[in-house]
DNA sequence: AAGGGCCATCGTGAAAAGCGATGGTTTCCG
DNA sequence: CGGAAACCATCGCTTTTCACGATGGCCCTT
């Protein structure tokens, strides 16, 4: 048998394979360079290349019209090469579907930052892009990281490398039982040592009860926990008033509740940023891209409901 | 989303794809050239080929001594391209493969032809090349026909563009029931007439009863069959002598049959050619070729066999 | 603030791709 | 039995690509 062995996978080349399936197909060099838009002589030479790489003839010329034959280690080449230009294409096809947008898109979030923003987000990438898999998880409060995650949903500062946009400012308002107060702005100080019920000290909140500890104001916190019906029912239930963000009492309908009332305060408690974070330097897939836009595109919305 | 999309599934290429997995195993450019043997920047370009293929960066450089890191559409890239390099691989071993000798193989034959040789090219070809799929056919004898068959044994001319290998010349003898014929050698003539049971006319049969035509010599044919165990009954039985090829009187055995005898014919018909066809201009597979070769070998150990 | 690890880029020489033209071979058809 | 036609191999030639070594910029570490 003439020639050398194959030495490496590389040796071959995809171009000379097409070649060689255009050939076996059309029974002719010629016209399988016509249909690849090469010359014969450059068909010609890919074929000698390709069968410089295997070692051996991989056509019988027999001269004249008659069609060229494969031979039985053509039969052999041509067989996997197939499945290697099928392969070939199926990755061009991925690489199109994920250029698309299509593909897989790791969201975290944690209890009491996104939920209003999260779910619009998620109905809207998915009419956007139907064939995408929107996985969302929840992160633990107390250690939040952006592990392999694409996007993370926070609303304070993150250890690590990370970049982040800010979504909106959450403004820090009053729920209070009806009754309680009768202005609608509310001093600050009168809050000192009134009964609270908060959420726990996760995310924001620390920063958030600093700001009453650095005005000389100590509410007296008489019951934790991140469930926002159980905080509003005890509000209602007069145990306490609750400081919250905008977006958590818009989310519970709490302007529409005969029973509870919605207080600024003066002056305002700084506002949370709820911001959309990514580890730092990352290439965004295209669904992740996307994905960004539309979410401050509708905390943009939201900023605007809020204001009217 | 930067680039543009891919366009022929022949604009990749292997040897980027093979940069590419080592540049995501190894974490690093440099480490991954030297795997390669390459030079850093060498491996730099190919990335950079990649990604102007697949129209977008594949790797996120952090620069400094961090690791490069995999982006979601070089995740997509990469996925698809380890199973295309596995596949490359797959081709390479198949190849070589066929070139140490295994495969298919697809030979031929008609019955009375090759009774002996046949069997002795099976045993020492499988004994060979375990791996190989030896595939035996028997030809309808009124019309062989090459096919796609790799080799044909025949004994007679074949139309087609057909090329071949005399392996032997296997004359023709007497078999008659002993006490027939006295002497060893009998005289052409005294078969005018004579009762003979024969071989149907195929393959090389009509040419040798034509021989005993032309010498003016007309036995009486009082029965024809292909089995060859029936024939010499018929023998036995005394209804008549037959005029056999040696290799089918080897084959069973008559030499040492007391009741037969196995006389030369003076003069001798002019022995029949068992030969070895194949399609005409046909690489060889390796796996053919050697079948040959051994075919040749097998036939000279009988002829001299024969000539002790 | 300096140093080291890492990748991108530039320029260069060698190799290869692709093209057009030419030549040899085989078949078909008067 | 020639002549035309179909077909592939080969030869220069130009353009592109490949791989290299050297250089420079970036980022982290010390």
């Amino acid at each position: 048998m003439a020639g050398n062995t194959l030495e490496t996978v590389t040796d071959l080349e995809l171009r000379h394979l097409a070649a060689m399936a255009a050939v076996a197909e059309e029974g002719s060099f010629g016209r399988a360079a016509v249909r690849l838009g090469y010359t014969q002589s450059t068909v010609s030479q890919q074929i000698a290349a390709l069968e410089r790489s295997v070692g051996g003839p991989v056509f019988d010329r027999p001269g004249g019209p008659r069609p060229v034959r494969i031979t039985p280690l053509g039969a052999v080449v041509l067989e996997h090469g197939r499945e290697l230009l099928a392969k070939a294409a199926a990755l061009a096809e991925a690489v199109d579907r994920f250029k698309a947008g299509d593909g897989r898109i790791d969201i975290g979030t944690l209890q009491s930052v996104s939920t209003v923003i999260l779910p619009l987000l998620v109905r809207r990438l998915r009419d956007e892009h139907p064939g995408s898999d929107i996985r969302l998880s929840e992160e633990e409060p107390e250690a939040p990281q952006i592990g392999d995650l694409d996007l993370l949903f926070y609303d304070g500062p993150l250890n690590g490398d990370v970049e982040h946009v800010k979504l909106l400012d959450d403004p820090y308002l009053l729920v209070a039982a009806r009754g309680t107060f009768d202005e609608h702005s509310v001093p600050l100080g009168w809050l000192d040592g009134a009964p609270l019920v908060a959420w726990p000290s996760t995310c924001d909140q620390p920063r958030m009860e600093e700001a009453f500890t650095r005005a000389g104001v100590n509410p007296k916190i008489v019951f934790r926990t991140s469930g926002n019906e159980t905080l509003l029912s005890m509000v209602r239930a007069g145990m306490g008033s609750a400081v919250l963000p905008w977006l958590a009492i818009h989310a519970a309908g709490v302007e529409s509740d005969e029973r509870l009332r919605v207080h600024e305060l003066r002056p305002a408690v700084p506002a949370r940023a709820v911001c959309l974070h990514w580890r730092a330097g990352r290439t965004h897939s295209p669904l992740a891209a996307r994905a960004i836009e539309i979410a401050v595109d509708v905390a943009s919305d939201l900023v605007k409901g809020r204001q009217r």
